[in-house]
DNA sequence: ATAGGGTTAG
């Protein structure tokens, strides 16, 4: 076993004390709640304070894990001491967690009598903002435009939920439409209201407009903060363009001569975005100029540099990372273990890749549908079919519906091993599941019969397909036309590229080759000549099987003259 | 209070 898996072992049992105080904790959260409800009789003003006290848990929780983390840091003298401290630190914010909250409670019950008019009368925007996160926008803004039209304007904040709903969910120009709402009626946008709109151009890749947005900030009298930055080096290392995400950084850090936690976020995205692009050295450089300034590094950071050598293909240094993050205290989540069980696939280490989920589910880390995929793409990669089919299972346990990719790979999986009944029974499955099968769930279908020598069977799965509003694709054509020319089923083959031609597909390369094999093997070698010079002229990437194919013919035929010029040719598209 | 970083990829 692997020293990473030793590791694994040991951190388990720390962290399983830390699940169970979490989980105590959830304990007296709840009662409290209760208590709460059952002693008020307002319970609409209740349910307002409710919000603010979970948000405030969930803060504070939040906290008190990354105080583990910098606890830690001070603490050289072994495992089990920063086990205990860890601990203590976790009681202790606890029972301040507990004070607030009763003090919050305290202060609800006073203030209810003279806050009850107030918050009535702000509901309508709480009831916008909810409608946003919830992604029902159309209610939102319709909400909003009544209130709008009674005269009620919503505050700031309520508006930035609006904006930043409609930026995620693509609609610009209805948040552009807000934002000059806002300027010509009020209340005045804000940062964050562009740096919504900024993050929105950018998720649709269209930096420009989100740099022309950048500027008009300024036009307004509004300072860009660091999260524009933020938003704006992301999206250029997200392009490639690292020189000027790095100008940006700079320019970033000479603007703030203070320096802490802040620069965190900055220093994670440049560091990703190095790796992303290759430059690993680069993205050392921004590692250590994190230590060399003492700023406190976190999960992320580390699941950057982990998944970052991953991706250089160094696991050895990954894992001595992934290692290191336990050692100091941080508790894996769903990125750490998914990262490793990618690259463990990658390689190839099914068992490995299994036992790491096997550790995370132990851990109280939900897999989710990324952790499945991974490990049912590796399991098939590998013709572990059977057992990713346990996956798809536990998947399916656990309310997760795969997307059609997943059941696709294992029937795929199945059906290049022969197993025809198998990935039938699977596609059945999908179905069953009310997840429609695409144009990859056919051609693996096809795949398997017509490896199995059922060619009629194939072909009617392409009628199927079309009759389900499915066009098939070069792929589907391509072992159609392979399997009818291996039969030397010539008026099939031709039939099938004539359909291929009137559905609007473009022949590839193999389909050329498949059909220039046909036209050899029939000794129609008129046609064979006249297909080889349109595949030449097509423009397509042309590899050296054609070539063999007519030569091995010519060669057969005694045709020497025809198979010096084709090897002649063939050299011609060599790369110098 | 609202806005910012990390996991996959036929």
């Amino acid at each position: 076993m692997q020293p990473l898996l030793l590791v694994w072992e040991e951190s388990q049992i720390l962290l399983r004390i830390l699940n169970g105080s979490f989980q105590t904790l959830d304990v007296i959260k709840e009662r409290i709640f209760h208590d709460l409800f059952c002693s008020k009789a307002n319970l609409d003003v209740i349910d307002m304070r409710q919000d603010n006290i979970v948000q405030n848990v969930n803060r504070d929780e939040q906290g008190s894990k990354d105080w583990s983390s910098k606890g830690n840091e001070s603490n050289q003298e072994g495992d089990s001491t920063v086990g205990f401290n860890v601990l203590d630190a976790m009681l202790k914010r606890s029972l301040d967690r507990l004070k607030s909250m009763r003090e919050r409670i305290l202060s609800a019950e006073a203030g209810i009598s003279n806050c009850t008019l107030e918050i009535n009368f702000n509901k309508d925007a709480y009831v916008v903002r909810a409608m946003c996160l919830d992604g029902k926008l159309g209610a939102a803004l319709s909400l909003w435009w009544n209130m709008i039209q009674n005269s009620i304007v919503p505050d700031v904040i309520t508006h930035n939920y609006l904006i930043n709903g409609l930026c995620k969910n693509g609609e610009l120009e209805k948040a552009e439409w807000i934002v000059r709402g806002m300027l010509y009626r009020g209340p005045s946008p804000t940062c964050a209201a562009y740096n919504s709109l900024i993050r929105g151009y950018c998720l649709m890749n269209d930096v420009d407009k989100a740099l022309n947005t950048f500027s008009t900030m300024a036009n307004h009298g509004i300072i860009p903060n660091r999260v524009t930055c933020n938003i704006l080096v992301h999206a250029l290392c997200k392009k490639g363009l690292l020189e000027q995400a790095k100008n940006l950084f700079y320019k970033l850090l000479s603007k703030n001569h203070v320096r802490g936690s802040s620069d965190l976020i900055t220093s994670t995205i440049m560091m990703d975005g190095c790796f992303k692009n290759g430059d690993t050295d680069q993205a050392l450089a921004f590692w250590k100029r994190m230590l060399k300034e003492r700023i406190q590094v976190d999960k992320v950071s580390y699941n950057v540099v982990v998944h970052g050598f991953c991706l250089s293909h160094d696991e050895g240094t990954a894992y001595k990372y992934s290692c290191e993050m336990l050692k100091l205290g941080f508790v894996p989540d769903v990125y750490s273990y998914n990262t490793l069980v990618g690259a463990l696939c990658r390689q190839g280490k099914t068992s490995d890749a299994c036992y790491i989920y096997d550790v995370m589910t132990r851990m109280g880390v939900i897999p989710d549908q990324i952790t499945y995929k991974m490990v049912i793409h590796g399991l098939c990669i590998n013709k572990e079919i059977d057992r990713a089919t346990c996956f798809l299972d536990y998947m399916l346990e656990n309310s997760i519906i795969p997307e059609p990719l997943v059941w696709n790979v294992i029937i795929d999986g199945y059906g290049r091993c022969g197993d025809i009944q198998k990935a039938s029974y699977i596609r059945g499955k999908m179905v069953a599941f009310g997840v429609l099968p695409n144009i990859y769930t056919y051609n693996a279908l096809i795949y398997a019969q017509i490896k199995s020598g059922n060619f009629s069977a194939a072909q009617s799965l392409e009628k199927e397909m079309l009759l389900y509003g499915l066009t098939p694709d070069s792929v589907t054509y391509n072992l159609l036309i392979g399997a009818a020319c291996n039969l030397g089923l010539l008026h099939s083959a031709l039939q099938l590229h004539d359909e291929l031609l009137r559905k609007g597909c473009q022949p590839d390369v193999i389909t050329y080759t498949e059909l220039l094999k046909l036209f050899c093997l029939q000794g129609m070698m008129r046609e064979a000549d006249k297909l080889f010079g349109k595949l030449l002229a097509s423009g397509l990437a042309v590899d050296h099987v054609p070539f063999l194919i007519l030569m091995k013919r010519y060669c057969r035929m005694r045709e020497y003259n025809k198979v010096y010029d084709l090897y002649q040719q063939w050299l011609m598209t060599m790369p110098r």
